[in-house]
DNA sequence: TAAACGTGGGG
DNA sequence: TCCCCAAGTTT
């Protein structure tokens, strides 16, 4: 805690050391939205996406009001979109209970929110004692407890060690600096060590085995699909379809497209398509090589409809395939 | 329990 | 170029 006084990093969604004594209280609506940003995404991409969502919705009200497709538009490129559509249902939920729970376990109840973000957002909104249990901590356990059990078996072992270091007293805040910990010394790779508040304590470090845990299981590796899709212009206008709210890329506009699994698609109109080449796209389980068709025409879709179109508002890969599309034609 | 689910940066 | 991995949740 001493060290988290004094190194403590600033965020746009954090009241700081300094500022709580100053009497400052987090917001719980900054604190469940920073959270959910944060889920499997570097605090460097959450950034500049929380600072626009409080700007154009200030409240948790304003965010239960939204259109959904603003909303999927303003996530677009943040990933995980099933995100986006939990936060909306997680927001109108709260707004119709007329705040946020104010405990791990009511919280545990929305859509969006598990074990995690329920204990982040009710002890750095709530102050209660709630343990906090993302890869930071359990890379910070597993070295000072010399855990050698490979994860994800050693997550209740790892959480026991959590759970007893959790103190009463400000247990916000000792979440956040065993995170802070984790993100700055207690990396994944090269652990500095030598300026860690917590050193003489660390049993991975007196055995020298602190760079090789936490152990895991090796991962499958990515297999390589490949697709098509096809970029219709009428002018101004492009042809896109909202994909079902299932399913990867869920509820987020793209472009028509095959099965992405070699079989034969059809094109969503007659036209001269034209082969401008490939698109190149990791998943979290698969890599994606895209052949990218455009046109332009007037002819009648059979799927989606033509639009104006904000590039801003697509999903990275179909972004993609768009600047491809705009350095190829221009 | 395991698989699905995005993206970008760093080594 | 390729793999790791980042404040996980849902089904």
């Amino acid at each position: 805690m001493d060290w988290y006084d004094r190194n403590a990093r600033i965020m746009p969604w954090r009241i700081g050391p300094m500022q709580k004594m100053a009497g400052e209280r987090p917001d719980p609506y900054h604190v469940w939205l920073s959270e959910v940003m944060l889920q499997q995404t570097t605090v460097a991409a959450v950034r500049a996406y929380f600072e626009r969502f409080i700007a154009r919705w200030p409240r948790v009200q304003d965010l239960a009001a939204a259109a959904d497709e603003a909303v999927m538009a303003e996530w677009a490129g943040l990933g995980y979109y099933a995100r986006a559509r939990n936060l909306l249902k997680c927001a109108r939920a709260v707004a119709a209970l007329g705040g946020f729970p104010s405990t791990r376990e009511g919280l545990l109840a929305l859509p969006g929110i598990g074990p995690y973000t329920a204990s982040a957002v009710a002890s750095i909104a709530f102050d209660e004692p709630a343990t906090v249990v993302d890869g930071n901590v359990e890379r910070v356990m597993a070295r000072l407890f010399a855990v050698e059990t490979p994860l994800p078996k050693a997550k209740p072992e790892l959480t026991a060690l959590a759970e007893r270091l959790t103190p009463q007293l400000r247990p916000g805040d000792h979440a956040q600096a065993v995170m802070d910990l984790g993100a700055t010394i207690c990396t994944p790779r090269s652990p500095a060590c030598g300026i860690c508040p917590v050193m003489s304590l660390c049993q991975a470090r007196a055995q020298g085995i602190q760079a090789e845990l936490p152990r895991k299981l090796a991962k499958a590796a990515k297999p390589t699909r490949h697709g098509t899709v096809w970029l219709a212009r009428n002018g101004p206008l492009w042809l896109v379809e909202t994909r079902p709210m299932k399913g990867l890329l869920g509820g987020m506009i793209g472009f028509p497209g095959d099965a992405w699994d070699g079989s034969a698609g059809e094109a969503p109109m007659q036209a001269d398509w034209q082969n401008l080449g490939e698109v190149r796209h990791t998943f979290t389980h698969f890599h994606l090589i895209l052949q990218v068709l455009s046109a332009e025409t007037k002819a009648n879709p059979q799927r989606g409809a033509f639009v104006p179109l904000d590039p801003d508002s697509l999903p990275t890969l179909m972004r993609k395939a768009y600047d491809l599309v705009r350095e190829t034609v221009a």
